[in-house]
DNA sequence: CCGGGTAGTGTTAGCGCTCACATATGGCAC
DNA sequence: GTGCCATATGTGAGCGCTAACACTACCCGG
């Protein structure tokens, strides 16, 4: 085992070159003679040549590699944007390496930026979205290239991020479009980003209708939650219509409703987000609103490259606008 | 940007002794005095030294990184095995570089292994679930440690695996049990292992109770094949116990039935497979088969440890067994 | 007082690559 | 012919680290 393959000189001795001569072949440099470069990829592929990215990454400080840090990389929606990240930045010749991370705070968050430091990654994506998780960003080494996905909006990184407030804005505002006089909130844990802008979306579409908002009912993203809430919900008879901030909330409040005896959406209307793949075959097909994590990703990857690149550090901002998805769980409130 | 951190030779510089004594202290050689140890911990500590990954990834040959090979990393299933085994892997001191591939072909497949390779991976684990991607597996260079992760049962590859057979022959026997007369089948995709274990574990406890195995349904893991194949099924008087190969499948067929009266578990039971956390809030709460993603991924981690120390490649198999989770779902068939 | 261990440390040589520079080779103006 | 450019290729150094070995000091039994 670990029989080393061969190096740049074997190939460089098979084709009759010089080993710089092949690291310009791989390289792309312009100034080689066609047929050199022909008889040096020959060589490469007689030998089965690989590159070795270590030693490369050694002489110009830097790998082919992005670190991604992330957390609970099971859930939909960090599971969708990690393989979104993966697959942009294997298409611009990357590898991803991912230190996900039990908590979001700081000593956590170093210490798996660290890893890919010591790594020599060629930069940095976080995905951070909760409070806990700013200050850790802020105290890094300012050197290295970094994007921080669903991050704090207010701090001075450079950041991508799924325009929340709209999204539960355009949800709340389809649910008083079918006529429903107010909407009820379930939210998700309170020192997440994504949900402090679906909380403050709601609000704003509310009290741009005129209307003051019910009081909020937290929940953790959790269907069991979901459940919970609603089972507080579905006692209220005065409740027809109900935005929850992801569908797996949204899953639990529907059966909570349905034990209840109350009807979708006949009695109650409702909308989530995220747009799961199963959102469709809840009972009923769920209205929800779509981020568009490819769109988040590439964002970005190109926000990490130009920094590559370029070597700034620029501040810059992204954000991306999801769009609602109309099912079945929406219609007009019942007649009183 | 990039400016380089300080290297071994600052560190020994500032703490008065040799390069080689920092690398001592770094790799807990024994033979080094407390007293220096303390000075060049000292020294590390001022100057913010972090060892450079790649320059030891070049002298040994090896760097501490663990490849994984994975399709539609997105799914509940793969998305948690991959999130276990990165924590895994990190407790053991490795990073995890996720290769996510489109299609699980030969080309693929060695393309992602080939950048992994270029980088000089300690091991890989690839998380092959489909026919094509064997063949790929068995024209791999030998000298790299390998662990699949439910891969095909008959190559000769080291794999660790969820006992699909087990967790089917559970599910079904939990419906036979309840008193249904026999049970239906909505499979998986046929190329994917797990769904033809699942099948295989079906047949098996129907044929043990001496029932011939009604016809198969087959699906592709999607909530909406599950709700097609739920149509077919919600017309058929007969059917009274249904086993999904999966959660989102039953998801889609619950659904099914509900749009066509047929109360759950009433009138016809179902049991799914995976207990994605959001089973317990379907329309009824699911009963399903839980497989072990972090058992499976510990397995494959020490598999791979194993041989990346010992420079064996045994060709050793680790089977998982899952446990059935009953909730809601099930029921005794309607009398007739 | 000497041979021979053993703990602690230093020295040297590369791992495989890229960078900066040196060196051919040919064309073309004068 | 000489001079000078552009193109094509080679040479040497060194990135930061570890492995192998060399060296020093000291202890111990004889």
């Amino acid at each position: 085992m670990a029989v080393h393959g061969p190096a740049m000189t074997d190939v460089a001795r098979l084709a009759g070159v010089s080993h710089q001569t092949v690291s310009r072949v791989l390289n792309g440099h312009p100034n080689v003679r066609e047929q050199t470069r022909l008889r040096v990829r020959a060589a490469i592929a007689e030998l089965g040549y690989r590159p070795n990215g270590a030693a490369r990454a050694l002489v110009t400080g830097r790998s082919q590699v992005i670190g991604v840090v992330a957390q609970n990389t099971t859930l939909y929606g960090p599971a969708s944007l990690l393989a979104a990240l993966e697959q942009t930045a294997a298409e611009e010749g990357f590898a991803v390496s991912v230190g996900s991370v039990r908590d979001l705070d700081y000593r956590s968050i170093s210490a798996a930026v660290e890893r890919h430091l010591s790594h020599r990654v060629a930069g940095i994506v976080v995905i951070a979205p909760v409070e806990s998780a700013g200050e850790a960003l802020e105290r890094l080494p300012k050197d290295v290239p970094l994007v921080t996905v669903d991050g704090d909006p207010r701090r001075p990184v450079p950041l991508v991020t799924v325009d929340q407030v709209a999204g539960a804005r355009a949800a709340t505002q389809h649910l008083l479009d079918a006529g429903h006089r107010t909407v009820w909130h379930v939210s998700g844990p309170s020192d997440w980003f994504d949900s402090v802008g679906r909380i403050e979306g709601w609000r704003e579409a509310l009290l741009a209708a005129g209307v003051d908002p019910p009081p909020l009912m937290q929940g953790d993203w959790s269907a069991a939650s979901g459940y919970r809430c609603g089972q507080l919900l579905a006692r209220m008879p005065e409740v027809t219509a109900i935005f929850t901030a992801n569908d797996h909330l949204a899953l639990g409040v529907l059966r909570a409703l349905h034990e209840f005896g109350r009807r979708v959406p006949d009695e109650i209307s409702v909308v989530g987000f995220d747009d799961v793949p199963e959102a469709a075959y809840f009972i009923p097909p769920l209205s929800t609103v779509r981020p568009d994590f490819d769109a988040v990703a590439r964002a970005s990857i190109q926000l990490l490259l130009a920094q590559i690149e370029s070597g700034t550090g620029g501040a810059l901002r992204q954000t991306i606008a999801p769009t609602l998805v109309a099912r079945d769980s929406v219609a007009a409130p019942p007649r009183r």
